[in-house]
DNA sequence: GGCTATGATTCGCG
DNA sequence: CGCGAATCATAGCC
């Protein structure tokens, strides 16, 4: 029946230790996916093999002691047709009773190993039990990307590809943690803004100078109209940069060419460092070019329609605490 | 032990 | 299908 079935699907009966192990693999692949984590699955191997291994034993032992139970009933019998005459019919109903018996605690046995196996399913191969933050690396490598891209958090299926390799995860854990990230950030940006300030800093010593030039360009040739600047509805038209939108690939591998793809997050990334360096901080006023409030209000991805909750139990974000190190 | 951070999952939407 | 939002469940810190 139904036991049978899902033992023989798990490995667990079936065909004995030399093809098992096989089928367990199978079924552990089968369940859990592609061959991601190995390590995980020869532990979950390992469990199952043993599982396994409890099962058949006794199995073997009840099926050991069924038989000896049976000829000792038998002989029991036969000593005493010597007394009284004993039909075969009797003793075939007897051995009915006792493989009954004994075939319904082997049902016992199969359940509980059905158990066994499905908690040690739930233990392996519910990814949530098993979480790890990812190493100190990795996360800097995608808090570099995202703080880079403030502008367009996306990245394309090529880069995501790219960060997994980078930070030896996989490319659903990218999308995973920038999903988590775009959403936490957008829930309380102040939280975020030290965070902000320390990857736009770092990305910027290696991207300020090459695009410098550009965004200043792009300051002083529009001085009159400041929300250009602000970059702020990096969501729609961004016009320019969209038709060339190369900005993923490798995050900055810019040549010649791309400078202006890219210019639109580097924005982002002078912003923070122009935040950070104390110059816009008290721009709460209203028309604080660069501070993330003003980018807030502009509706840009993190554009929240929502504020009902949030109401920044901090101070508001545009209140950046600039460590005032300059 | 409670708290926060964080990775993963689920669900609804367009 | 990718995303946002809510939620779950664990990690890590105090």
């Amino acid at each position: 029946m139904r036991l049978d079935n899902m033992l023989l699907a798990e490995g667990v009966s079936g065909p004995e230790k030399g093809g098992g192990s096989a089928a367990a693999a199978a079924a552990a692949a089968a369940s859990g996916g592609s061959s991601d984590n190995s390590i995980e699955h020869s532990d979950y191997r390992a469990k199952l093999t043993q599982i396994r291994q409890i099962y058949h034993t006794e199995l073997e032992k009840y099926e050991q002691a069924c038989n000896e139970f049976t000829t000792h009933v038998m002989n029991l019998l036969r000593e005493q047709s010597r007394t009284r005459p004993i039909s075969p019919k009797e003793i075939e109903r007897m051995v009915g009773i006792i493989h009954r018996k004994f075939s319904s605690i082997q049902m016992q046995l199969k359940q509980s190993t059905c158990e066994a196996v499905m908690i040690l399913r739930s233990r392996f191969l519910d990814a949530r039990r098993k979480r790890r933050n990812f190493s100190k690396q990795a996360t800097e490598i995608l808090n570099e990307y995202f703080y880079s891209h403030l502008s367009n958090p996306y990245p394309s299926e090529e880069a995501k590809e790219e960060l997994a390799k980078k930070c030896s995860i996989t490319v659903s854990q990218v999308s995973n943690w920038f999903g988590n990230k775009r959403i936490r950030y957008k829930k309380n940006i102040g939280k975020f803004q030290e965070e902000a300030n320390l990857y736009a800093a770092k990305t910027a010593v290696t991207a300020a100078h090459a695009v410098a030039a550009a965004v200043q360009n792009n300051q002083t040739n529009s001085p009159t109209t400041p929300n250009s600047g602000s970059s702020g509805s990096f969501n729609l038209p961004n016009s320019g940069d969209m038709f060339m939108n190369m900005q993923s690939l490798n995050g900055d591998s810019y040549q010649g060419s791309q400078v202006g793809a890219n210019v639109q997050s580097q924005v982002d990334t002078l912003r923070h460092v122009i935040n950070q360096t104390g110059g816009y901080n008290d721009g709460l006023g209203g028309n604080s070019l660069y501070s993330p409030h003003n980018l807030n209000a502009n509706g840009g991805w993190q554009d929240a329609t929502t504020p009902s909750s949030v109401t920044s139990p901090t101070e508001g974000p545009g209140s950046v605490h600039s460590d005032t190190s300059n």
